[in-house]
DNA sequence: GTCTATATGTAGATAGAC
DNA sequence: GTCTATCTACATATAGAC
């Protein structure tokens, strides 16, 4: 039992096909191309799952703390409205350099079936109260001019999420190669905290 | 000849295939949901393009003047950074008002095929260059602080589309009604540009 | 040009051997 | 549990009548 196991056929299985659906949606995807991924064969992808369906719905239901857990969680703890801002759009950005096509995918598969991620989503609930006390707060001390939280939150979602979703776009427009772009994102992580907050400071 | 003209076969095929692509998808559209929407029938499709590639191209290549050229345009004229900021914020809003699938859907199939869009977005660089002299020259006079032209243009793409992007999850997350949510829309049409100007006006 | 009918290809799903 | 082989369903594409 010392020995280092290999990941168990359920547990590839999984991480094959979150990485396809992630990569070509619910509609693109293609079983056989979860099962070569997996290193196993179609007809297994069908004894551990049913059907497409809950393969895909194994993959995501109830992944929602992994995946959006830190980026909750990264407002939760703070205090002070500016370093929420800057934890936030940080967690955001490092989250996504993981995963540079999730933000896409959830977009995709949130229009497809807004009911389907519905778990997904549900989990910063606390925390977004939390942020909206927090705007308060600083408006009332007279930190920030008078900016609705649901606004606030939006744009730093935007700001955060948009050159993921974008990439190609960018890349193209600004005649960007690779290693430009991984630069510019990681300045994000500076640039759009101090954007955010140079906009709302009183 | 005076009576009013039925639309041609192939401009209805035009646009029934255009709300459908972009309702779904290359991947998720079907050529007889197509056909139904043009209230024709599925093998017309293929009289008038050949396969279900040629008819995606047909759809939207060549039409980035008419998808994009006013949101461009709207940068060309103006002379002054600040309402170059504001018109660009405004004619984008207003026109995926119009076409509010329209930034997922390309965001979706730049991602599939990087070079297939590519006409799409090409248009704008004039206009970009000339949204660059105008952020230099507004540096040059002491009007902004010292901002990067690429990055402050991603910002307004981001704060500009986003909200189109994430639809479905913005109405969850602040449990919104259709109403709210187009009211939000209408009114970031002078939000987001006074967001903007704060955060870079020296 | 437009239709009905049909062929072809591909992807999801099952049967059954090992 | 895992495979090969096969079935079924559906979507694209074509043939051919009108």
């Amino acid at each position: 039992m010392a020995r280092v196991k290999e990941a168990s056929t359920e547990k590839r299985i999984l991480d094959a096909a979150r990485r396809v659906f992630i990569r070509k949606g619910m509609a693109g995807a293609r079983m056989q191309e979860v099962a070569d991924e997996a290193g196993i064969n179609k007809a297994l992808l069908h004894y551990y799952f049913r059907d497409k369906q809950r393969l895909f719905e194994g993959v995501f239901k109830g992944g929602a703390e992994q995946q959006f857990g830190c980026i909750w969680g990264a407002l939760k703890d703070r205090t002070d409205l500016f370093d929420a801002i800057t934890a936030f759009v940080s967690a955001f950005i490092d989250r996504m350099v993981e995963d540079p096509l999730l933000p896409l995918f959830i977009a995709q598969e949130m229009n497809r079936d807004p009911e389907g991620l519905r778990a997904f989503i549900d989990r910063g609930h606390m925390s977004r109260q939390h942020f909206a006390r927090l705007v308060e707060e600083a408006r009332v001390r007279g930190a920030i001019i008078d900016v609705d939280a649901r606004d606030l939150l939006v744009n730093m979602m935007a700001l955060s999420a948009h050159p993921f979703i974008a990439r190609p776009m960018i890349l193209h427009i600004h005649g960007m190669n690779e290693a430009a772009y991984h630069r510019m994102i990681l300045e994000r992580k500076r640039t759009v905290p101090d954007f955010i907050i140079r906009s709302i400071r009183a």
